[in-house]
DNA sequence: AACTATTTATAAGA
DNA sequence: TTCTTATAAATAGTT
């Protein structure tokens, strides 16, 4: 409601449906806060985010508020009917089994595994879905690098400046005392060994080819 | 919020609190509906007013939110004690949950969500994994639309000989009978029409076009 | 139920 | 996460 309007709908990007995650449950909570106290209703409200946090209001109690529900006329799911205690517990049991088994399912084929049941338009779908996955991934890995090599270049610049400063010393020193630089190395090839030794060799030729390849999802 | 600012304290006029309970319980589910579908989050919403009437929302349905909320760790009131001999089921409880957790962790990760926490190495991993996804998915809508084709082939073949077999028939007929073939079609404008027809177009256009970019992941 | 003058909530950007 | 700010949305009081 804000800098622009926004349309209704799942947003995309993690960090973003985080941030208004995080907004928008305050506003709610607080709106169902002052709903209890101006009109002195009875008001529950419980939110799981999408990673499975865990947050709640109630003026009275939730317990209570759901026991109310329960004894309302027109609510007669299974929470209002529990014949026997025991069957709650392998009612729960059923419905995780269910869970895991459907998120196992979507894992698998989100791997690309079990797609013959799956129709045109279902793989069509998921192609999007993986060809997004794979685009996030890419970048995640793109900023990693682009990270490490402005770490490594602002630590080079710094040594290189050190390195300046002690080749001043030296020849400094050496004004006073010239035999002593005929047995160290010249100072240029100080300079030269240093930048290259940034980091160790391996490392930074499998970050160059990974950066070469952000872009290519199928590299030969 | 409006003509003029108010305290929240209970509203001492019935009549008041009644509309300003309609007007805010609607704000109240409204923002409660756009939170759960822009950061896809399970919420339940239980309201009763003064007069005892009952109100809710819930994207899922209460029953499982109620249940979730039973079985998440820092909940312990009443409604989720196991009574005593039920301690059994709560560490099933316990595990199963932990399986979910997991497999949805996994899941958010292959979607490229939450790529916060992995190293470099995870996330060259997890390329490596989606891009399989990625080929197996592109290799199945590949067979897919094979077989169509195919079976397009066939049928056309086959309707084809039958249409060879009709215009020889017609070729008898019209040796002894001329003047019945002024009244219709000529054969040949028969052919081509019943070739042109053997499927509806707009699904031919369709799987050529994407037969067409099977070999690209990111068309532009 | 409708109408607005205001207040509140919040999207985007730092 | 927190702050800021421009703008959208909600709504108190009124008709």
């Amino acid at each position: 409601m804000t800098r622009r309007k926004i349309q209704i709908k799942k947003i995309d990007n993690t960090t973003a449906r985080q941030v208004t995650f995080s907004k928008r449950r305050r506003g709610l909570f607080k709106k169902a806060c002052e709903l209890s106290i101006l009109c002195d209703a009875e008001i529950a409200l419980m939110v799981f985010s999408a990673t499975g946090k865990f947050f709640e209001f109630s003026n009275s109690s939730i317990g209570q508020v759901i026991e109310r529900r329960n004894l309302h006329p027109k609510n007669l799911d299974s929470y209002s009917q529990p014949p026997v205690e025991l069957q709650h517990d392998s009612a729960v049991h059923a419905m995780l089994n269910k869970e895991i088994a459907e998120k196992t399912r979507e894992l698998r084929q989100t791997r690309g595994e079990d797609l013959q049941e799956l129709s045109m338009e279902e793989l069509q779908k998921l192609e999007k879905i993986i060809e997004g996955s794979l685009c996030r991934v890419m970048e995640m890995k793109g900023d990693k690098i682009r990270k490490e090599i402005n770490a490594l270049e602002s630590k080079e610049e710094q040594l290189m400046e050190e390195n300046q400063r002690l080749k001043q010393k030296i020849m400094n020193l050496s004004k006073g005392q010239g035999h002593l630089l005929e047995q160290g190395q010249s100072s240029d090839s100080m300079v030269t060994n240093i930048s290259s030794n940034s980091a160790n060799p391996r490392q930074d030729c499998d970050n160059f080819c990974s950066f070469l390849t952000l872009g290519l999802p199928f590299p030969d």
